[in-house]
DNA sequence: TCTATCCCGTACGGGAATGTACGAGTTAAC
DNA sequence: GTTAACTCGTACATTCCCGTACGGGATAGA
């Protein structure tokens, strides 16, 4: 928040080097967690020097690239109807947002790995709290089930997700139909049990 | 395979240190994927060369400590009665071997880091074959559904058992409750759809 | 045009981890 | 008790990556 403040004079392709390092470092973080300043470099088709000249540690740039793909999702998050059957909303949710979330588990741990402690959670915390709301408002209309903690069904949810990421970047899951299997799957496990059998 | 064969002669105290560096690793690697050969010999008891006289390279004793994990999880796999209902079969696979799977998870993915492609898969198949033919056989049952690929259905336990070692670990999942919260999350994504609905 | 900003290559130093070499002390096995 | 095997410390070479320093060249902005 500091150096967009303070330095409001930025030469403009400086300010498109930028984007491109980071657009560059969400891609290369989110294939492999521990993509080097130089692969990064390359893929941004700068020099390794101009990564340093605007990102002094890596760990800054791994800070800038999740900010970056929290900024993207809680735009698409915003911009999705959560009111109605909490089912359906949960569908809109993750037709809309489902692959951009799947494809930044990898970004998740880099930054997981490089960060102080609790400075990812704090990050993440707006994007996770709206799904568990969702989650509770589900449980409170009696269309998700209400036998597990809020916690788990939402971190249920992520894990499903970076799984299907994983299935589709090894070959194992048909892209197109992965849209379906990850609502499908999600749906089953927040789903409130039919009846009370054993 | 050949070190056991060709070399018949090896004296007793060797052979307990080679066992408490593999089960080190599997500790250590079970925690950090990218543990030190340091951080093992430590783990151990025994000096980084006591290691390196054991297993020439990093990639080896990886591969040694997976090969022992795996051996284990067959053990009690196929101890396990798959017979009957296949729900009732998956409960007591569940039972008897998910924490071993998912404490496993860390392993897996350090293997994956440093062996050879197909290597991994070849030495996992054992395991995820009995997984998935439970599963197909459930399906042919009429108890498992039938509406996404088999593979994906075998994939996704696997992700939610990672998952519910991760949570654990990270004290959001009560490990005195997390048997029957994998057990009935699991059961939620197998399970026919009790009605043909749209 | 002129200047401050930015690009980017080479070169260097530091740190961490892997794997090798040597060798002295210890211990199992015969 | 003798020998061969094992332990394990120090020391070293190598590699990889991070981050810094310097400086020449290009370019946006006035």
């Amino acid at each position: 928040m500091v150096s967009a403040d303070t330095r409001p004079r930025r030469r403009a392709d400086a300010e498109r080097s930028i984007t491109r390092i980071v657009s560059a470092a969400r891609e290369c973080l989110s294939r492999d967690p521990d993509a080097t300043m130089e692969d990064i470099a390359k893929a941004a088709g700068v020099g390794r020097m101009t990564v340093y000249g605007h990102f002094r540690t890596r760990p800054g740039l791994v800070e800038a690239a999740l900010a970056e793909a929290l900024r993207a999702g809680e735009l698409t998050l915003g911009s999705v109807d959560l009111t109605g059957d909490a089912r359906q909303a949960m569908n809109r949710l993750l037709a809309s947002s489902w692959s951009l979330v799947a494809e930044s588990a990898a970004l998740l741990s880099a930054a997981q790995r490089v960060l102080p402690e609790g400075r990812l959670r704090e990050l993440h915390t707006g994007a996770a709290d709206r799904v568990e709301q969702l989650i509770g408002r589900g449980q409170g209309d009696g269309v998700f089930r209400t036998d597990m903690p809020v916690t788990w069904l939402v971190n249920a949810v992520q894990y499903i997700l970076h799984g299907a990421a994983e299935e589709i970047r090894l070959g194992r899951l048909d892209p197109a139909e992965a849209s379906d299997v990850v609502t499908a799957t999600v749906q089953s496990i927040l789903a409130a049990p039919a009846h009370t059998g054993s």
